[in-house]
DNA sequence: AATCACTTGCTTGTTGACAGCAAGTATATG
DNA sequence: CATATACTTGCTGTCAACAAGCAAGTGATT
C-alpha cells in the first residue's frame, strides 16, 4: 500500500513486500470469510497485485496457508519466549498461560486466524497438517521439559508424568482457543485461566 | 445398496434410505479426503444416486455437513446418556470421560468425522457454526449442572465455580480430540484420561 | 379397483466461480 | 545488453448451485 516513491527496490525487497502484503491480506480475508471462502484472487488483489501472484509465490492455496500458519506461529512463539524466559516448572506453565491470554488480547486477529488454520489442518489430506502437528508437538515437548526441570529442581511432584501433564495442558489451551473461536461469549476466559492456574498448582506442587 | 427386491417403497422410506446412504457416503469420503475435497457429486454417486441428489436434498454442501454433524452428535449423546445415567458430580464427570474414550474406541470413524466437522465449523461464515456452538454449549451446561448437583449433594467442594469447571472440562475434551485427530500417535489417550480423572477428583472433592 | 390430478423423489443441462498452470510482460542485476 | 527474477494474463478442468424436466408414489373420485 504505502510504497516508497523512489521506484528502485531490490528483487529481495520486492518479494518481501509482496509476501507480507499477501499474508496480511490473507489474515483479513480469513477473518471475514474463513479459509474456504477466501480466494487466491481476492488475496492477490487485496494486496495490490494480480490474481495470479499468490499461486506463483506460494505454489498453491495450501502452500500460502502453511506459510501463514508458520508466520503467525513464529510471532506467538516470540511472545511466549519473552514471557516465560528461563522459568521452569509450575512458574513456566503459569507464565505461559498468562502469555497466551495476553496474546489473544493483544493480537486477537493473529490468534483467531492461527486457530482457524489449525482447524483447517484437521482435515485429512490437509497439506499443512504436518505444520500443525509439529507446532503442537513442540509445544507439548516444551511443557514436558518444564515439568521435568521442575522435578529436578524439586518444585514439582515426582509422581507427575511430564508427557501426560503436557498433553493435558496443551489440550486445555487448544480446546479453550477453539471454544473462544467459535463463540467468544461462551465462557469467561480469565476466570477459566485463573482456575486452571490454581489446578496446576494444586496438582503439581509438593504434597500439602 | 441392499435394496428390497419388491420395488414398492413409500416416499418416506425412499428418502430415509437415500438420506442414510448419502450421510454414510459422506462419512467415508470425509475420512478419506476431508470436507473441502469431498464433493457433492462424489457423495451422491457413492450413495448410488446421481450427482445432483445431495444438493437437492440438503440444499447445499454446508446443509449436508450440518445434518451430518447433528446426526453423529445424536449418536454420541445417546452413548453418553447411557453411560452417565443419573450420576452427578465427580462420578458423572468421570463416567463421561470413560464414555468419551469408549466412543472414540468403538466408533473412531464417527468420532473423527465429528471432530473434523467441528473444526470446519470454526471458519467464520461457516453455515453450521451455530450447530457446533449449540452442541458445545449444551455439553458445558450439562457438566455445570453435574457440578451443581454434586455441590447440593455435598460431594463437590462448594467453592468450585460450576461454569468455570465445565468450560475447563469441555476445553480439555475438545483439545484432546483435536490432538488425537491430527496425530493419534502424539499422546497416550488412556494415560491422559487417567490423569485427568485424578485431577478432577483432587480438585473437586472435599478438602483432604 | 381403475383412473386421473397432484406431490414428491430424483436426474440432467447449464452457469459462474475457482485453483492451478503455462506462456507471456515488466523490472532488476551484472 | 543479456539474463534472471518478479509479476500478469489466457486458459482448462472441476466444482457448487440452480433450474427444468422425468419418474415414481399418493389419494380422491367415481
Amino acid at each position: 500500500m504505502s510504497t516508497d516513491p523512489i521506484q528502485s527496490r531490490t528483487q529481495a525487497e520486492r518479494t518481501a513486500i509482496s509476501d507480507k502484503a499477501m499474508l496480511d491480506a490473507a489474515i483479513e480475508l480469513i477473518l471475514e470469510r474463513g479459509t474456504e471462502k477466501t480466494t487466491l484472487q481476492a488475496i492477490g488483489e487485496k494486496a495490490g497485485y494480480s490474481r495470479g501472484l499468490a499461486t506463483y509465490r506460494f505454489g498453491s492455496k495450501a502452500g500460502l496457508f502453511d506459510e501463514l500458519c508458520k508466520s503467525i506461529s513464529r510471532r506467538w512463539l516470540d511472545y511466549l519466549a519473552e514471557d516465560v524466559g528461563e522459568k521452569i516448572g509450575i512458574e513456566a506453565m503459569c507464565a505461559a498461560l498468562d502469555s497466551f491470554f495476553q496474546f489473544v488480547s493483544d493480537s486477537p486477529q493473529d490468534a483467531r486466524v492461527l486457530q482457524i488454520l489449525y482447524c483447517s489442518a484437521g482435515s485429512p489430506k490437509s497439506e499443512y497438517r504436518q505444520t500443525s502437528i509439529d507446532i503442537h508437538q513442540r509445544q507439548q515437548d516444551d511443557v514436558a521439559e518444564w515439568v521435568r526441570a521442575g522435578q529436578r529442581a524439586g518444585s514439582v511432584r515426582q509422581d507427575a508424568d511430564p508427557k501426560s501433564v503436557a498433553a493435558q495442558y496443551i489440550a486445555y489451551v487448544s480446546g479453550m482457543t477453539y471454544l473462544w473461536l467459535i463463540d467468544p461469549q461462551s465462557m469467561d476466559f480469565v476466570r477459566a485461566n485463573d482456575d486452571m492456574r490454581a489446578n496446576i498448582k494444586s496438582t503439581l506442587s509438593l504434597r500439602v
